[in-house]
DNA sequence: GTTGACTCCGTACCAATGTACGGAGTCTAT
DNA sequence: ATAGACTCCGTACATTGGTACGGAGTCAAC
């Protein structure tokens, strides 16, 4: 009381801007603490702050806002298990690797460009550009998630007979070691599975009987 | 005109979709093919294909639009010479170069906090959350003033070599080990340290003495 | 000579992560 | 008691690379 934090110094201690504050509130990442009734301005607390540094540190490690919400929503639950998270950091952990991967022969290619450059004269004798215009091979030989043909595709599955979050677990690491699949979220509370996949990879019908097969069943799909 | 190319079978050619020849031809990239005089639909071009594959390829080495932009405008440049492209691909091989380094940090980070999860049990017990929560930040132990307290005093200091909010944490937390400390508020944007402590418990200079010891100076204080 | 597929065009929308703006209210220091 | 700084709130905008929609025109085939 002696000294309220205000948003712009909970922002400071948390080293975000204002602006930042209020978009998570409205995301629904931190509570908006109320708003005293006698008028006047919110008072945020320091658990906050420490909530507002989580979810930045998360970040770092290229947890998105979706993701990290999820890590959020296990931190309260009393039925929540180390083994989520682990799991959660597994398959970040695995998903920085193939962007690895990729950049990796992206930037081998580049190197090969480079290489056979002349590195001056007309642009007619450029090599790079001449590979630019006819150049055939992907760069990529695994299909998952490259920019060249088709973008990732989203999708959404209603699932049935999940009983516990351990279940969500199960059908995350299943669609996970599918083929084509670059990114998997499993909520056991809205009962749905949301995929991103490669559509030249792989089709939502494979995946769909991949999570049958362990054990659970579809009940619609967007 | 036997057979024209229609935008559906020019996007088929090249390899994309006939909204993204649309859209590439309001973003500038490449020019749309002239309308027919007595009606009708355009005609497309091979050399509208063929840019339109260049600007895939260049995609795949990770060019952005506006990157491939620069290169389409050097290739029609008479001045531009090979080394103006060639430069072009060093810099985004150095681009690439950092994004990999990036994600290795974050990788060797991920590796490390599963490494020392214990796999399993209770999220009080979880190292990963602890680390998400406590990363590089030192946290404050409690809040809550001891009813003991009674006369508490406030002092403000004034810091010199703090070069981050990072800076502005470390000397939060050495402020809260002090006994007696009860508040601390420690702004990196104003250089300074607001500090409620217990005189009967500690003083002035010890808290001082404490910043400096990790590293700071005072300048000041009120 | 009509049906179905395709074009043309403008506009709106998607995802993700914030930033910025404007107007009214409130707090603090002089 | 007034200026300047800050909060609160809703809304719009930024970025990147496209997708999607709706209505009107056009083309090819049966």
């Amino acid at each position: 009381m002696a000294n309220p934090m205000t948003i712009a110094r909970a922002a400071e201690k948390a080293g975000v801007g204002v602006e930042t504050i209020r978009f998570y509130e409205r995301r629904g990442l931190i509570a908006q603490p109320p708003k005293p009734r006698d008028g006047g301005y919110r008072d945020y607390d320091l658990g906050t702050v420490e909530r507002i540094r989580f979810i930045r540190q998360a970040q770092e490690l290229g947890f998105s806002l979706r993701e990290i919400e999820e890590l959020l929503a296990l931190k309260t639950d009393r039925q929540a298990d180390c083994a989520d998270v682990r799991m959660q950091a597994v398959a970040k952990r695995r998903e920085v690797e193939r962007k690895i991967g990729q950049l990796e022969e992206i930037r081998s290619a580049l190197d090969a460009l480079i290489a056979t450059c002349p590195g001056g004269g007309d642009l007619s004798a450029c090599t790079i550009m001449e590979a630019l215009s006819h150049r055939r091979t992907a760069v990529t030989p695994t299909p998952s998630e490259s920019r060249s043909g088709n973008m990732a595709t989203r999708t959404t599955f209603k699932i049935d007979g999940m009983h516990c979050d351990g279940c969500a677990r199960t059908v995350e690491a299943v669609l996970l070691s599918e083929p084509g699949v670059s990114e998997v979220d499993v909520s056991f509370g809205r009962r749905e599975a949301a995929i991103r996949f490669d559509p030249a990879a792989t089709n939502g019908d494979r995946l769909k009987q991949a999570i049958v097969r362990v054990g659970y069943s579809i009940t619609g799909s967007s």
